[in-house]
Order: C-alpha cells, then sequence, then structure tokens
DNA sequence: TGCTATGGTTGGAACGTTCCACAAACGCAA
DNA sequence: TTGCGTTTGTGGAACGTTCCAACCATAGCA
C-alpha cells in the first residue's frame, strides 16, 4: 500500500480524497455550480478549507484556454494619468469578472514589447496599451493574436481598438485660449513619441495658422517627462524674443518646464503663460494651479474594458474608437501677456 | 487520413511538425539548450517563426511548477513612491530573469487581499507587498505558501523579510529640526493603516517628549493621500493656537495639507513649516519644495527582489529585515515660527 | 409496467509544456 | 573490429485543471 506523501500545495485530488468524492465533483463545487448535493457540497467546501486549497490558475487557463485575465502595459507608471486610468479598467473589469494584471515598459520601446510578451504567454484575454511608445506594426501584429486596445492613442488597424481623446482639438482648445488672452508669440513643447503627442502638436499649428500667428510657431523636441519638459522650456527661454506663453504636451513636463522658467528668474504667470494638458492631479494643486485640458481618466479606463470585452466576449471585428471631447480647464497659470503687443 | 486543422495559436507539436523534428527537440531549442545539432536547431527556429509560436506560459508553468514571475501588489498606484521602488523591482528582476506583474489594492484592504490572491492562483514564484494595509495575519498565512516580502513595513513572523526605512528614526529627525528652528507647537498629520505611519507617529511622540515639547503633542487623524493631508490641516488649524509647523505622515498628504493651509489664506512656511515624508518627486518640485524625509526608493526595489530570491533560490528560511536610514531632506516649506515664542 | 426526464456523480481524455529514461549515431582508442 | 563515452534526439509520462460522455438513481407519467 502506497501512502502519497502529499508535499507541495494541495491539488484538486487531495481535496477530493479529504472530502470522499472524484475530483470532478470538487471542480463542480469550487465553480459554484448547481445540481451538487447540499452534503457533498459542504464537505468538498470544508475539505478545501482545511487543506487551504486554492485553484491552480494555469492549470485551469490552460484547458479551458482562456484566464479571464486582461493584461495591462503601462507606459509609464511615474504618470499620474495613468493611475485613473487604471482605476477605471480594475473597476470595470472586475465587474465584469475578469483580473487585471499590470506590467510596465518604462518608456522603453523595446521593454514595452518585452512586457507585452510576457502578457502574451500568460495568455492574458486581452490586452490593453495604455500610452504606448512602441510603433505601431508590432501591435498590429499582437492583434492577430489576443484583442488589443490602445488608450491615449490611436492605430490604424481594424483590429485594433482604441479609446483617446481628440488631441488634436485639445491643442486647438489651448491656442484659442493663450490667443484669446492676447498671445502671439505661443511657443509648444513637444511630447515626442509620447502617444497623442503629434495629434496635439498638429492641433497646435493648425490653430496658430488658422488664427495668422503661422510666424510665431515655435516647436521644441520634449517628452512625456518632467527633463522632456525642461529641456523644453530652457530652449524655448533662450530665444529671441522669447514666447510669451507656452503649451507644454502634457502636465508632467509642464511642471518640468515651471521649474525651468522658475531656475530663470521668470514668473508664471506674470512673465510666462503655461498651460499643460491631462488635467492630472498634479495640476489641481492651489500652488501649481496648472490651466489644462482635461480628459476623463476614469471613464476612459472603464470604457477600455466595455470595449475590450466586445472583442473577448461577443468576438467583435470591426474596430471601435472612441473619442472623447477635451475639455479645457482654465486656472491660474494663464494671462493675459505683461506688454500687450500690439496687433500686427 | 486526417488532416488536422491547426486552428488557433501554434503549439510546439505544430512547430515539430513543420520542422520535421520530435516536440522534446523543439522544447530544447526555445529553452536555448546546447547539444542540439545547428541544421535542426536552425530549422526549428525558422518554423517557430513562420508560424509565430509562442511559449505558453501557462502549460510551461505547470509542468516546471514554476514560473520566473515575480508578483508585486502595489497599495496605492497614486503614490509615486512606489513608481520608483517598482523600478528598482523591475530592474533587479530582469537581471535575475525573472518577470514582474503588479497588481494594485486600491488603498483598499479586502482589494489588496484579492489581488495577493489572484497572484497566488496564478502560482508566482514570490510576492511583493509594496506598503500594504492589510492587516498581518493574512500576510503570514501567505507566506506559507510562497516567500512574501514587505516593503515600507515590517512584520512580526520569521517567513516574511522586509525592506522598510527606520519609519521612527525619521520622525525624530523631522522634530529635531522643526525645534531646532524654534518650533514648539509641532503638530502631527497620522498615516492612518499605512505602512510605517504608526512608527513615524512613534518617532514624532518619542522625540517630542524628549525634547519636554510634550505638551504640545497633537496628532491629527489622517491617511498617506491628498485627501486625507487635507483632513488633517484643516482640524489642525481649527486648534487654538494652532500649530506653527506641521509633519504630515507622508509626502502626497503633505500636498493635501498645503493645499487646506493655503484655503486658510495662510502661507508656507511664513506662517506655518511643512514637513512631508518619502521626498517624492512631488516633494522637489521647485514649486512646492517640501522639506521632507528621504528612501532610497529604486534601491529598496532592488533589495527587495535580491532579499526575496535568497528564499525563491536558495531556499533561505531566517528572516532578513533590511533597515535603512532616512535622512532629512531640508527645502523651504520649513523655517523660524514668525513670533519667536519665549522658551517655556 | 415501462419509458423518459432530470438531478447528481464519475472516470478518463484533453490542454501544451517539460522531464526522464532510453536509444541511435558518432568518434576514438585499443 | 570491438568497446565505450559523448553528443543528439525521441517518446511517453507527468503537471492540475475542466470538459464530456456516460452512468445511476429517482420520479413522473401514460
Amino acid at each position: 500500500m502506497v501512502f502519497e506523501r502529499s508535499r507541495g500545495r494541495p491539488t484538486i485530488e487531495d481535496v477530493a480524497r479529504q472530502a470522499g468524492v472524484s475530483k470532478s465533483l470538487v471542480s463542480l463545487v469550487m465553480r459554484g455550480a448547481r445540481h451538487v448535493s447540499v452534503p457533498r457540497r459542504t464537505a468538498v467546501l470544508r475539505a478545501a478549507a482545511k487543506l487551504g486549497y486554492r485553484p491552480n490558475a494555469m492549470a485551469r487557463g490552460l484547458v479551458q484556454r482562456r484566464t479571464r485575465i486582461l493584461g495591462v502595459m503601462l507606459s509609464d507608471l511615474h504618470n499620474p494619468f495613468f493611475a485613473d486610468v487604471v482605476e477605471g479598467i480594475q473597476d470595470q473589469a472586475s465587474r465584469a469578472g475578469y483580473k487585471v494584471l499590470i506590467n510596465t515598459g518604462n518608456r522603453v520601446a523595446v521593454q514595452e514589447a518585452e512586457a507585452v510578451e510576457t502578457l502574451l504567454q500568460l495568455r492574458v484575454d486581452g490586452v490593453i496599451l495604455a500610452g504606448p511608445l512602441v510603433e505601431s506594426a508590432p501591435i498590429v501584429e499582437t492583434s492577430r493574436e489576443v484583442p488589443v486596445l490602445l488608450v491615449g492613442r490611436e492605430a490604424h488597424a481594424p483590429s485594433v481598438d482604441s479609446v483617446t481623446n481628440d488631441d488634436r482639438a485639445g491643442g486647438v482648445l489651448v491656442v484659442e485660449h493663450c490667443a484669446s488672452l492676447g498671445h502671439r508669440r505661443i511657443a509648444h513643447i513637444d511630447g515626442g513619441p509620447g502617444a497623442g503627442a503629434a495629434a496635439r502638436r498638429a492641433g497646435y499649428e493648425a490653430a496658430m495658422r488658422r488664427l495668422r500667428l503661422g510666424k510665431h510657431l515655435a516647436v521644441a523636441p520634449g517628452s512625456y517627462t518632467e527633463e522632456g519638459g525642461h529641456r523644453g522650456a530652457l530652449f524655448l527661454l533662450d530665444r529671441r524674443p522669447p514666447p510669451t506663453a507656452i503649451f507644454v504636451a502634457n502636465d508632467l513636463a509642464a511642471i518640468g518646464a515651471l521649474n525651468a522658467i522658475e531656475e530663470r528668474g521668470l514668473k508664471v504667470p506674470d512673465d510666462v503663460s503655461l498651460v499643460g494638458y491631462d488635467n492630472t492631479s498634479l495640476a489641481a494643486l492651489r500652488h501649481i494651479s496648472l490651466t489644462t485640458v482635461h480628459q476623463p481618466r476614469v471613464e476612459m479606463g472603464q470604457m477600455a474594458v466595455i470595449t475590450l470585452l466586445e472583442r473577448v466576449e461577443q468576438g467583435r471585428s470591426r474596430p471601435r474608437r472612441t473619442v472623447l471631447s477635451p475639455q479645457l480647464v482654465v486656472r491660474g497659470s494663464t494671462a493675459p501677456p505683461r506688454v500687450r503687443e500690439r496687433p500686427e
């Protein structure tokens, strides 16, 4: 007679033995199936509790060929914007009975790709890319294996969904606001490869031209980081004449720009007006009080899950691109330029 | 004759068939084993590439009984403190050949427990709890199944490692700093259930007593959030007489306190000195310029992984508790009290 | 009485890997 | 040639679940 040492974590068989039933029945009970007699159900539950049984998600996922897990690749854990998006994702996912697993690429395209690869090898049921920097080709590639949704950026493939705000329109709003205050030399600090950056810049440029301010177009290279905003601002402030208003590609970078402006001994908004993008909690701080563009972050996360699950569960195959309207939030960092420039 | 439809994602068998070898050999090649002839290896790699083969981590983990994945439960995605800790974790993990999967509990104990449960069901090789609020019992319980390490908090069980800073000493540093500036009515906004909050408060109280300022002890309830700091500050400012210096349990809450102070029409540091804890990027913003206590965040993340892997890979069973020294960072939010109080 | 439903339960075949024992092929020395 | 050790390669048994067909009661009904 062989006594099996029940070493290692208890399995469904251990529970079955303990409860005196078949493993199939344990499986049914653990999944809360109907049609199980009360005494057996309680016996199984008691046995499971006693042994400290915990179902093995890998074994389960292997046979079911689905995991009920959504993978989220965050481009940058430092950007508070994503914290809210993830909150929305979690909320909606748990409502639909899905788990969420997060991963990050540290703002490096190669690492982003690796992060996604990890999620794919785990066979998550769907992938949300939040603000990815990685180029489109691999994303489209990925979308052939598993439903993929982009937050904050669009893809031009029919297999990829997206939830964005109209970044171009946002850029226009900012320029119009500054111009209406009397600014002419309105400069822009670019978001580089950041999601939506190109569109924000396009909006800026289009609005400048439409307002006949094309000659004042000035774009500094930057990124979605404090560092990027800092460098960009120094670049712009060294121009002669310097801009009287600066539109920075996102809030985080705007904070960097703010630091740079103060290092130069200038004041916001007295000497320079400053506008960010995203309306993160940073911008709302009284001490910062940054005029910025709002995106409904939590709702974007929720919408992302809802949209993604349409593909996962109903097999929708046409793309769905949700574009939300940005909204200008005027705070204390913008004011009329110090010396009213005469119209030219 | 049966033609198998190779529907779904390609498996190792598909690759084997395509390359004309056994699945065992494909397995060897995918894992980069030696002792595989060059022509076969290239044939396998070519076949894998052609089919877009991606190993199934679940099947692999199932048979290997390990995943080479470390699970990280973050108490709060909004706290920039953790972004840096995670950076350190990622860095060190990838160096050791591990993947990292993140999860969050949104500062809610029950959700934290669920998040950890998800990781356990996935059979991660180790779990890092960053700033958990959840109580100790379930953590100790968990540590019987899998190596567990706490960041920012200690556990009193021998099965749980930790990486912390000396929060008590940090609290003392803050009080000494304020006292040396001449403050007497130094108040504290508590971090509630936040990791390390109790120790910070204990340090505050001990230092106050030692400096014979026990009668000025004042603690407002709070939490590690802006909201908590905001409420705490309002509470304190309503006291008569109000404190001249406020030590807030962490930077995020200090920002909330800052907002509250300004809402009351008071200025920092002229009317009230303010000190935070964590030295997050927030505190360093020139506009905020918050005096705070530094913890080496990235290094803490790295140390966490190193320590955890000692258990995972070498089976260490004695606990290892790393306690780092906090360091005061004096910035612009502290100054001598406006009216020098006469010594009592 | 027999027949069909239905509730409750079970064993064994998947799922896609790795592991292990073994076999074939090869090289080289005796 | 034989013998023996290495290098290469293979088939089948795990791993821990769920799925599925099948089974056994029991009950209801004609």
